[in-house]
DNA sequence: TGCAATTAGTTTCATTTGTAACTATACTGT
DNA sequence: ACAGTATAGTTACAAATGAAACTAATTGCA
């Protein structure tokens, strides 16, 4: 059986690349925060969210980091036990939270801020002024031509 | 307490951005073989590597790839249940197979091929030629610059 | 008012995933 | 030849994940 090949190279198939790229660089970046304090991926994402933007429900903490309502509510529950936040409920509508980080909390959180800037400034070194912000315009396309 | 932000914009942090785009990418890309094919993303990779390099080993998959050989082992073994690939082992090394798509499981591979590639075309249509080979280029950099 | 529909968040359950242990084969140096 | 080490691949186990069901509270509107 004759089989010519379709036409598709994995290693330049743009979904491919930017999975592979993105894998490696958020592995290795989870590496930095979960060894020395212990966090998990969706742990540190609501502790991120909350510490730019305190008062946050669990349901807006979906929508600011694009994560599902499940792993949500374990991490906050997670965090909670670990003392790391606090929770209250709304006045208005007692079913929605208001999340913010704890004093032990914030304090991990201004440990780990300085961290992942320097890890970002370390990936961002291997481009110029120029390429960063051209692909900062490169991924808004992306993101934007894809709105689900 | 007083508490100014120390600066990290989740928004703007370049692991973040990367992983929502991807992210979004994967999954609608995912929804485009799994629910015609009824493929996981690990199966999918699989064939696509065999498609375009029969006669690989399950640890040459996992290199082409980036995979982990026990999701790779796994789909391998998913995919010979469904007759989609053949498998022999080397005679110089007992140890090491031999894999490639069977018959049905190049058919399949044909069909899924153009579909793949007209995704790719969607997405990159947001971009300008120029655009789309800068952003090759980044990658290739974020890459290499990150090679673990 | 009051009942259906919606929303916030949690829990359950089945699936997926990765680490580590394991089996089988091959290689290395003496 | 053979003991020790390395490699290919699989399996077992534990943790992470997501879909769907569930609880509780709120809203809409007849």
């Amino acid at each position: 059986m004759s089989r010519q090949n379709p036409g598709l190279n994995l290693k330049e198939f743009l979904p491919y690349r930017l999975s592979t790229v993105t894998n490696r660089i958020s592995a290795s970046f989870a590496r930095l925060y979960s060894e020395k304090f212990n966090l998990s991926i969706p742990e540190w994402r609501v502790m991120a969210v909350l510490g730019q933007q305190p008062g946050l429900s669990a349901d807006e903490v979906c929508s600011e980091t694009e994560m599902d309502k499940v792993p949500v509510s374990r991490a906050v529950t997670k965090l909670l036990d670990k003392g790391l936040l606090n929770r209250e409920f709304s006045g208005r509508d007692r079913r929605r939270s208001i999340l913010s980080l704890s004093e032990a909390g914030y304090g991990m959180y201004t440990q780990i801020v300085p961290l992942a800037l320097a890890y970002e400034a370390e990936l961002k070194a291997v481009l110029t002024a120029g390429e960063q912000s051209q692909l900062e315009k490169l991924l808004d396309k992306l993101m934007g031509g894809h709105r689900q």
